[in-house]
DNA sequence: GCTGAACGATAACATATGTTATCAAGTTTC
DNA sequence: GAAACTTGATAACATATGTTATCGTTCAGC
């Protein structure tokens, strides 16, 4: 949310600069919980190397909602910067380089950045970001059948399909591991008719 | 998006005052087309009186996407703003009373609000509500069966319910028409064992 | 009041999707 | 390197959901 805009708004650049120092390089084995369902976020987290993804618990079984990659950065806005617990667990799936910054002063380098003009509109972007990404998201649930929106992961986030285990990806998509087995079945007989 | 706020930032009143003669008072029969998936939106829409949805057309049929009630405002602000075609076809449910501002008008406004301080406090809360609507929405696309989200719906958004036909709630829900009937008398048979 | 459209329930059948179990291959751990 | 775990494919069966058609009711427009 903060670091990965670097040289996105060139005005702000030196803000980053100055934090920096306070960050701590983690690397962390694949399966590694970094925030847990119910509790507060502490730190703002970048990632070097790896993925990670971000889930919630139903009825005992993980529902996974979003993915993350090299060079973006994580922070749940609200459980942070408003101190509530976080509604969903977070946790890599790689073995991970990680960048943190403890909450205290990614929250003392917001304070500093919210007098500046930019900041807004550097907020009002990401903010409109993510209210697009989940539109679609929601959407494409109502428009697309599962078959359709696996096809969309393939064709915009290739980086998904080729890195992640399917049982995540089944989940994301919202059907069982057994019916997207069978979806790619049924796409790979469909090609190979070349 | 802009005068279902007055009062909610006190501060910004006068401007909603101001520009308020310009409005035009519309009375509409229902099911009229306000805006065509692919033109441009050319006002901003505040309903007075009845309901409205937002739809979008796949292989022939509507998908409904949102529901729109008395004292809520609509302005794809994308569309708006940047001027890029809506992806989406807003119509009426009901006979509705609306209040209309010419887009030429609201832009104006927009420009004169934007050297308000309050007005990126604004933009930002609303922002956030958005982004929180449609993450919940997607979300329980993941987490939830059909059956949980039409009692979702029953409980957090009982007016949908009452008022607006059962097919439009049925794509709304991603289920067929039929489904949904078979939802709802499931349902009332759970219910009646008094 | 008549008439056609809109709405919603239901049945019958077809298809999609979930569940459970099994197997095989690959990886990690000790 | 053996054992345990992870991943993914597949089969068999159960359940959920879609499609098409029919029917009765309500409602808007004339």
């Amino acid at each position: 949310m903060i670091f990965h805009f670097k040289n996105k708004f060139p005005q702000l650049n030196a803000y980053w600069d100055k934090y920096l120092p306070f960050q701590k390089k983690q690397e962390v084995p694949a399966k590694t919980l970094l925030l847990q369902e119910g509790r507060r976020s502490q730190q703002y987290i970048f990632i070097e190397k790896g993925c990670l993804r971000a889930f919630l618990n139903k009825d005992g079984n993980d529902k996974t909602v979003q993915f993350f990659f090299e060079q973006e950065g994580l922070a749940s806005f609200e459980s942070f910067v408003n101190n509530v617990p976080s509604p969903i667990s977070i946790e890599t799936i790689e073995p991970s380089i990680l960048y943190t910054l403890p909450k205290k002063y990614a929250l003392q380098l917001i304070d500093e950045l919210s007098k500046e003009p930019y900041f807004t509109q550097m907020v009002l972007q990401i903010s409109a970001q993510r209210q697009n990404h989940y539109m679609n998201e929601f959407v494409s649930f109502i428009r697309d059948t599962p078959e359709q929106r696996y096809q969309n992961l393939l064709k915009k986030r290739p980086q998904i399909v080729q890195r992640v285990p399917q049982h995540y990806i089944a989940s994301y998509l919202g059907v069982s591991t057994v019916h997207l087995s069978r979806i790619k079945s049924k796409l790979a007989k469909g090609k190979s008719h070349f």
